[in-house]
RNA sequence: GGAGGGAUGGCAGAGUGGUUGAAUGCACCGGUCUUGAAAACCGGCAUGGGUUUACGCCCAUCCAGGGUUCGAAUCCCUGUCCCUCCGCCA
């Protein structure tokens, strides 16, 4: 949600961030209803403050036992110009507020120009590739008799795994890992949260209502979440938060739910793209001059996992036009996948600024002021669990025999295996 | 799922149709007093918006959205959340 104060007083500056985006100027239009809805609203108030006035006057001249008929007939008459002014209000208004609420955030000023994502800019690189190509994670986990898309096809169709044995305590052992590190080391508090939320969880991260296609509506008025990062940012809705308080940094281990629409007939083959994966998240609350370090910060989080596994990865920062809608600013951190012979996304991490939080009036104050300030809001993939299992499959993989060795920190969580192998 | 009760300022809590944006207490801020602090006393203390060069004036807001009325925190309808009892249930 933009301020439309913000607007009123940069026209320039916010189209020019929308064209750097490829969307035409729309601040035209939109102040041209703000300067309408304002010259109705004052119309409306003169009259409101007449009518006030007036039926003021009725309870004095009753008080007195006076007839006070004349001024309810005059009171009464107003009404029918007040209706109307009331509603024209109100579609203005609403006008004015779908503008908004559709359009995406600006952007930061250090965010690289491009249409789309063969214009982002790597910024960093870690790790050796020591396995530059083998086969994917599909064919390692289907000869390990470990990972099934037929079985999961039968019962649900397509984009969906059923993992079995080593791989699914595997996929576990990640999930443990990441959100010990980032509890333990980071200082992230853990949350179980709901998976289902209403629309106005969804409204307050901007995935509605512009997006509602990419989500899975359940026959009740629930959605299922596409990310933890919608209930763990909701957690500050409509709060004022003390700023000593902050920043808050919340992580949950949730499964994640996109009906991936727009993405009929990309990455099909294996468990890249499902309808369903494991995401462990991460979110940051900041007070508004912290959210820049708090996104470096919260990159290093993510990669620093990556490390741990031994993960060769790459961190980019994404352009103009691949950035996405709530972020004003987003660092990718793509993993090796020998299987595809090249970097794949693995996280994402985005500095929201208050854009999320004026959607859901989420707000801070510092001790003895009375003055609130909206927060800035951050969320991060800390990473997502199914394509880190990818990862580990493919990079890990043993071609002599055809198992996945087990990474030295997943150990612990895999009651001390070295590796994975079918069982014979 | 059934029956009932509730939602008021940062918090607690009055207020059932007419100067109520809202008593009172607590918290908070400023001051007096004090070596300092506490106590006591005095004063201040909601938010959003419109309008104005400005002082200011005005409008809206007592969970949200509709409605009744000359006039609504107060009456009616719908929704949300919370509480109690019953039923069901991992």
């Amino acid at each position: 949600m933009h301020d439309i104060k913000y607007i009123r007083e940069n026209p320039n500056d916010f189209d020019a961030t929308m064209a750097r985006r490829g969307l035409d100027g729309m601040s035209a239009e939109i102040l041209a209803l703000d300067e309408d809805r304002r010259a109705v609203q004052t119309t409306l108030q003169e009259l409101q403050a007449k009518r006030n006035e007036e039926s003021q006057k009725v309870g004095e001249i009753k008080k007195a036992g006076g007839n006070a008929s004349d001024v309810i007939r005059l009171v009464a008459e107003m009404k029918k110009d007040m209706a109307k002014l009331e509603d024209q209000e109100r579609e203005l208004a609403f006008a004015i507020k779908v503008r908004l609420s559709e359009l995406p955030n600006i952007l930061a000023g250090d965010v690289p120009d491009g249409a789309g994502e063969d214009e982002n800019v790597e910024i960093r690189k870690w790790g050796e590739v020591k396995v530059p190509k083998g086969p994917d994670h599909a064919e390692i986990g289907e000869k390990l008799g470990m990972m099934d898309f037929e079985t999961a096809a039968k019962m649900s169709g397509s984009r969906f795994t059923l993992l079995s044995g080593g791989l699914a305590r595997m996929e576990r052992a990640i999930a443990q890992f990441f959100l010990d590190i980032h509890t333990g080391e980071h200082g992230y508090t853990e949350v179980s949260a709901p998976l289902l939320v209403r629309d106005n969880a969804l409204y307050g991260t901007g995935q509605l209502p512009k997006f509602a296609e990419d989500l899975f509506k359940c026959t009740t008025d629930h959605w299922l979440i596409p990310t933890s990062e919608v209930p763990l940012t909701n957690i500050v809705a409509e709060m004022i938060v003390d700023e000593e308080d902050l920043p808050r940094r919340y992580t949950a281990f949730t499964p994640c739910f996109r009906s991936e629409a727009g993405a009929a007939g990309k990455d099909t083959r294996g468990m890249l793209r499902q309808h369903q994966f494991y995401k462990v998240e991460m979110v940051s609350v900041t007070a508004p001059e912290d959210s820049e370090a708090e996104h470096e910060r919260m990159t290093q989080c993510a990669e620093a996992v990556l490390q741990k596994l031994e993960i060769p990865f790459r961190t980019i920062v994404l352009c103009s036009g691949d950035t996405g809608f709530g972020a004003r600013k987003t660092y990718d951190i793509e993993a090796w996948l020998p299987g595809q012979e090249t970097y794949r996304e693995i996280s994402s991490v985005s500095n929201c600024w208050d854009f999320q939080a004026r959607r859901m009036n989420a707000r801070c104050r510092a001790k003895g002021e009375k003055q609130t300030r909206f927060v800035h809001t951050l969320n991060g993939s800390g990473v997502a669990v199914g394509r880190a299992l990818i990862a580990v499959i493919e990079n890990y993989h043993d071609p002599s025999d055809g198992g996945v060795w087990v990474p030295e920190v997943l150990k612990p969580y895999m009651g001390g295996v070295g590796k994975v192998v079918t069982s014979a």
